[in-house]
RNA sequence: GUGAGCAUAGCCGAGUGGACUAAGGCACCUGGUUGUGGCCCAGGAGACCGAGGGUUCGAAUCCCUCUGCUCACCCCA
């Protein structure tokens, strides 16, 4: 057994995977400057209180799911568990009201939750993150679910649909929730008992409870809809009417909901499917309440978060093969430690000539060459030996069973950029 | 935090008490071609069978503890 492994949760992405990422992140920008969006890094760790505020007792979020720590200056940090706590205080602090609104950011990076591992689900994790600040225009929450649509679309994933779903504002939902919590404690005899827990703690959350026994109470259980005011109601229909405006299928999905107080009205998810069965992609919705929370003025904000790790396990299960990866063009073998010498020589002036160029080490046989050539996937394996030293040539061998000639030495590297391709 | 399953070389994986100084495949290295890849053939290197303890004349194989991995629950900002 080696030494060290990588942490738990943790995972390397080896260049074999590679072509997955890379192909992730491509389309992820392309996407959010579609729809004019910029890209904003922030750090990846932060104030710990930064991602705290706004959390309330009860959930396992803030005392046990974050990395947080104490660094030398003794000041309390945490590693980034979302990017939206991040984004806002970017935005307060760099004065972002002062650009035109709303202000439109995505970031890629990882994030760190001290969960148990299991399936798409990892302490380090990789998401898309888009958000819109300074809106609270319906249309902006729709440009966000079109940015996810959009993304997973290019990635080429099949049956997208979102779910959606509104859970009111601080002006309504207290009335939801004292209703929820009636129906209930009607029913608290054949509830489970997390839901028990949860009607007194985070009532909202009962209404995805993936117990048996607590279907039929959901399915009766008040939707958040129905207690929507009338800002509320005017805002999520407006937001239904762009969604059929476009014609993609969407799903009121009653049970859809969020646990933290800051959310406000819009809930959504893009659900793609994969091994035949529908999984969530992305997550996402507004959240008008939590900038003021962090000390800025009031700016109502929508975004989604989509977890890249989740993605790449949805191409890998759709059989959706990513562009592969610029190969090395051209191989330069040798023999003899005159020819290696030129070998370093050519394979410079055709990197210099932005040819992608390798070569072998440690003097191997030039059948060993010449198979690590054919291993790298090169279109050319160009040979200097003795006799090439001599006459001042190069062989050049088509890796693609095309006949081998000779080249004068001075002549290659054009020979090279022109025979070659991209 | 709770529950279940699993743990043999880089990867896959056979072996469930004696003949295991642990099979096979992939990958790797060398040679068959004293200068030529992909196929084939031959050979080589690579494992103290997750760790520790116990039972036994004998343990990869049985028992205990630990660790790790996986899946689900919880949580999901």
């Amino acid at each position: 057994m080696p030494t060290y492994s990588a942490p738990r949760g943790t995972y390397d992405i080896l260049p074999h995977d590679q072509a997955y990422w890379r192909y992730i992140e491509r389309e992820a920008h392309h996407s959010a400057e579609k729809f004019g969006w910029g890209e904003l890094d922030t750090p990846i760790f932060e104030d710990a209180n930064l991602f705290a505020k706004g959390i309330q007792a009860g959930t396992d979020i803030a005392d046990k799911e974050m990395y947080v720590f104490k660094d030398r200056g003794d000041d309390l940090l945490a590693l980034r568990p979302e990017f939206t706590g991040g984004v806002v205080r970017a935005y307060i602090e760099h004065g972002m009201h002062t650009l035109p609104q709303p202000v439109k950011v995505y970031s890629l990076g990882p994030t760190f939750r001290y969960d148990r591992p299991q399936a798409g689900r990892y302490r380090q994790f990789y998401q898309f993150n888009v958000e819109a600040l300074g809106s609270a225009d319906p249309a902006a929450d729709f440009e966000a679910m079109s940015v996810a649509w959009d993304f997973f679309a290019a990635l080429g994933l099949k049956g997208l649909s979102y779910q959606l779903n509104s859970i009111g504002d601080k002006q309504c939902r207290p009335a939801f929730i004292q209703a929820l919590q009636a129906y209930y404690r009607q029913h608290l005899v054949v509830i489970c008992d997390d839901c028990k827990r949860r009607v007194e703690i985070n009532p909202m959350r009962v209404l995805d409870c993936k117990n048996d026994q607590c279907q039929p109470i959901i399915a009766d259980a008040p939707k958040t809809v129905d207690y929507l005011c009338a800002e509320c109601a005017a805002h999520f229909s407006a937001l239904r009417a762009y969604v059929e405006s476009v014609g993609r299928p969407y799903t009121i999905n009653y049970r859809l909901v969020r646990g933290l107080d800051y959310y406000t009205r819009t809930v959504f998810e893009v659900w793609a499917s994969s091994l035949g069965s529908q999984i969530a992609v992305c997550g996402g919705g507004r959240y008008d309440d939590l900038a003021e929370m962090l000390g800025g003025k009031p700016t109502p904000a929508v975004g989604f978060a989509a977890g890249m790790d989740r993605i790449v396990l949805a191409l890998r299960e759709e059989e959706i093969e990513p562009p592969p990866l610029p190969q090395p063009q051209v191989l330069v073998a040798y023999q003899g430690s005159g020819a290696k010498r030129e070998a370093v020589k050519l394979a410079t002036q055709l990197r210099q000539a932005d040819v992608r160029t390798v070569l072998t080490f440690d003097n191997r046989s030039l059948k060993a060459q010449l198979k690590q050539a054919d291993r790298e996937g090169v279109q050319v394996a160009l040979i200097i030996g003795e006799q090439e030293l001599a006459a001042q040539q190069v062989a050049v061998k088509p890796m693609n069973g095309g006949e081998q000639t000779s080249v004068e030495a001075e002549k290659v590297v054009e020979w090279v950029t022109n025979a070659v391709k991209r």
